[in-house]
Order: C-alpha cells, then sequence, then structure tokens
DNA sequence: CGCGTCATTGATGTGCATCAAGTGGTGTGG
DNA sequence: CCACACCACTTGATGCACATCAATGACGCG
C-alpha cells in the first residue's frame, strides 16, 4: 500500500507480514485488556470496534472494512483498550508490531504511511466527535450513510447501493442514538424519497438531498 | 521525554527541536487548512483544538496543557484540519516533522516514543466517543472534571482545585451540551455539596461522588 | 414449521435545548 | 477613580427531539 517503494523492499514488508488469520462472523479478532503485538490489515470482512465499560456501558467506536488497519489503540498500553469483533467472516494480515518499526526505521516511505494512517484515523475521530457532539439524528445517519458508501466506492462498489453489515443497534451505539431512533430516521428517509430500505440493503436515491442534510443547519434557531 | 536514550542521543534531539514560539491567549498555533511541518510540544500554557464547519458548527476536539503534543491531526494530508488556539499565553516547542522523522529512524526509542503518542491520542478520542454517545450531562461534566484534575495532578498541582481555562461554552462544545446546561450542571453540583464554583475557579470537595456519577448508569432502565 | 433475532411503529415521558431576563466581574475611557 | 459597556455566567420558563416502553411484524436458521 505504501508507494516510493522498489520490489526487493515490497518482498521484505511481504514476508514480515505473511500471517494470515480467518476470524468467523461474531468472532472477535482481539478484546480490551489483551496484549498487543500486532496489528491487522483487513483482507475480506467487515469489523467494528467497541469499548465496554464495566457499567455496562458499550460504544462502537469505527466499523472498518478492506484496506483498512485495526489495532491501534493497543500501542500507547501494549494492550488493547477495545474489542474488535467481525461482522461477517474476515480475514486479516497479522503484521507484528516491532517488525513493523524495524522496517520503518529502514524504509522512509513506509515509516511515513504509518504515520499518516495513525494520523487519518486521529482526523476520522474528530469528525465523529463532532457530529456526536452537535449533530441531529438525521444529519447523523445521513453523515453515517454518506461515509459508508463513499468508502464503499472507493472499494469499486456501488455509489448508490450497500448492504449493512451491521445492526440498527450497532449503527445507533456509533450514532449516540437509541435503535429506534435509527429505525424511525431510516423510515423518514424512505418516505421522503431520499432512500429505499429493504431490511440490510440499501439504495441511495437522492445523494445531494443526503449531502444537504448533512451540511444544513437544522439545530440553530 | 522519551526514555532510553544516552545524553549525546538527547542532544542531537534537542537541537532539532530547539525553536521555540509564543502565541498570545486568543492567538492560533495553526488553523485548519494551514501547511503541516511541525508538531508541537506545549510547555506553558493552555490550548484548546477545534474543528469548524463551512455550516457554522464548532466543536471543540480537546484541551491541551504543558507536555502534550499538538498538530498530530496534520500529518495524514500535510495539512492541518482544526485550529489551535491559546486560551492563554502560551509557549511551544516547534517539532519539525520531518526531522522527527528522520532521529525516529535512528533512535528506536524515539520512534517508539512518537508512535505511543499518536495511539493515546487516539484511545483519548476513544473515551470521549463513549462520553458524547452515551453520558448524561452529569456524567460527562464529572468526566470532565475528573479529567482535568488528574492530568493537572500529574504535573503538580492540586488534586481538588483548580481553574478553569475555558468559558462555559467551550465546555460545551466539548462536551456536547450547550452552555447553559454546563452552568446549571455546575450549579447542582455546588447544591449537592461535590464542589465549590466561584468562577472558573473550581474546587472538588468530594471527588468519590463525581467517580460514581460517572460510574453509575443512571441512563438504563 | 417454529423459534429467536432484528426491525418497525405507536404512545408516552424526559433531559436538554431554546428563549429570555438579569447579575457580576472586568476593562476602558472620561 | 468612577461610570459605562461588554462579556461570561446564572437562573427561570417553555418546547422539542429523542429515549423509553410496549406491541407487532419480518426474516433466517435449525
Amino acid at each position: 500500500m505504501p508507494v516510493g517503494l522498489n520490489d526487493e523492499q515490497l518482498q521484505r514488508i511481504d514476508e514480515a507480514v505473511a500471517v494470515r488469520r480467518k476470524v468467523k462472523r461474531g468472532g472477535t479478532l482481539f478484546r480490551n485488556g489483551e496484549a498487543f503485538t500486532s496489528l491487522f490489515a483487513i483482507r475480506t470482512g467487515f469489523f467494528k470496534t467497541c469499548l465496554t465499560t464495566e457499567d455496562g456501558r458499550d460504544q462502537v467506536t469505527g466499523f472498518q472494512m478492506a484496506g483498512e488497519i485495526i489495532g491501534l489503540d493497543g500501542i500507547v498500553n501494549d494492550h488493547h483498550s477495545c474489542d474488535a469483533v467481525a461482522l461477517e467472516d474476515a480475514e486479516v494480515c497479522v503484521m507484528p508490531f516491532d517488525r513493523l518499526e524495524e522496517l520503518s526505521r529502514e524504509f522512509t516511505a513506509l515509516q511515513h504511511h504509518v504515520h499518516k494512517i495513525m494520523s487519518r484515523e486521529i482526523v476520522r475521530e474528530h469528525g465523529v466527535m463532532l457530529l456526536l457532539g452537535s449533530m441531529r439524528a438525521e444529519e447523523r445517519l445521513a453523515a453515517f450513510l454518506l461515509n459508508l458508501v463513499q468508502r464503499l466506492h472507493a472499494r469499486g462498489f456501488s455509489q448508490s447501493e450497500l448492504i449493512l453489515r451491521m445492526t440498527r443497534e450497532e449503527i445507533g451505539s456509533y450514532l449516540g442514538l437509541k435503535l429506534e431512533t435509527v429505525s424511525r430516521t431510516f423510515s423518514k428517509f424512505v418516505e421522503e424519497g431520499i432512500i429505499e430500505v429493504k431490511q440490510r440493503h440499501v439504495r441511495i436515491l437522492d445523494v445531494e438531498a443526503l449531502r444537504s442534510i448533512v451540511n444544513n443547519q437544522q439545530n440553530c434557531h
């Protein structure tokens, strides 16, 4: 994935991250508290990461798909601080972090790539904070759908159709809403002709409408 | 700050990050859209970072104090994606990022330190997502106060007294609340004898009460 | 086919936002 | 040094968006 590397360098990296691991739907890639040793690059499948507190609160912190990196939370304390759960059968590439650091010291391009991945995650989370801190239910769901479809499109899928791999409850947890609110908001969008929904299958009929929902501040006076 | 380096190495690092910069209260260290070149280590003073969207939404994404690193958001796109504003006169240490990457390639300890800093920020933001996504106003404010006082204590300040460098509105923006709600919640804590508030001066009378507010799930049925 | 899980929809409740008025502290200029 | 203006904050009254509670419906799997 990083650019600026020659074949020999790419091969060295490939060797270091040759180990694959399969995770069944519902299985965990890692759990809160487990020792951290590796980052994981998702090859196929779909994950959620979530925090669970002693007092039963549960927060989905992200949904990850093919090509995305998971496990960055574990670096700081050598232990993971969230759970990574497969939402469909998945395969990941295991990247031992000490090897990654070694190779990073050798290959500038790889080093910079790692930094960018971490920075990207920080910026993504800023966006989620904005969403959770200042958006209304419709805006949150619209932003969520646009983000999902954009990422899927970047992977060669349709711009207008997607299959949700997560439940309404998981969407709600991610967006700071209850599952009923998520469901109602979907229904509202359907009534307005913005999307079609059939179970987890969603078709976007009017992207511009979604965009304007996200950008309009129907919240301010 | 990183451990595991000898004097000569530390000196090399010092040279690379020798440049200081002062920022007046209300001034910006960087702004959304500005080119990214350096990270900043706060030497003195207090900052907020915030996102401002075209449609006028504003979200404080964090408050930073002495010893903390600011600017990580800029790495991914070579441009900053938020504003950093000084809440009091401040001085920072400018750390050109390309130099930091060079030195990281040389010194394993520094490299790992940088990775930890970025991972720590990711984990911190997970916590904020939990707060914004699932906590009630009182829980948010209690968690906020505990976090602030803990960080101040780690810097040698009191465990029970603190001066807020930010307005109620900025606290509200960070916590996803309106300033009136922040004010009311402060008043509620005062009535309950948990804290004393005199303007921006806060004294914590009952830490345990604050902790139990954060941990109790008064939200679930 | 029957059960469990997930989703939809309605009725009601509530926590926080909004709107509004007033207070106090701070800084500035006469 | 005081008067005025401004800003941050507090507090009250009201409204609304979303949560909660509850019942029913639709898949999918053994």
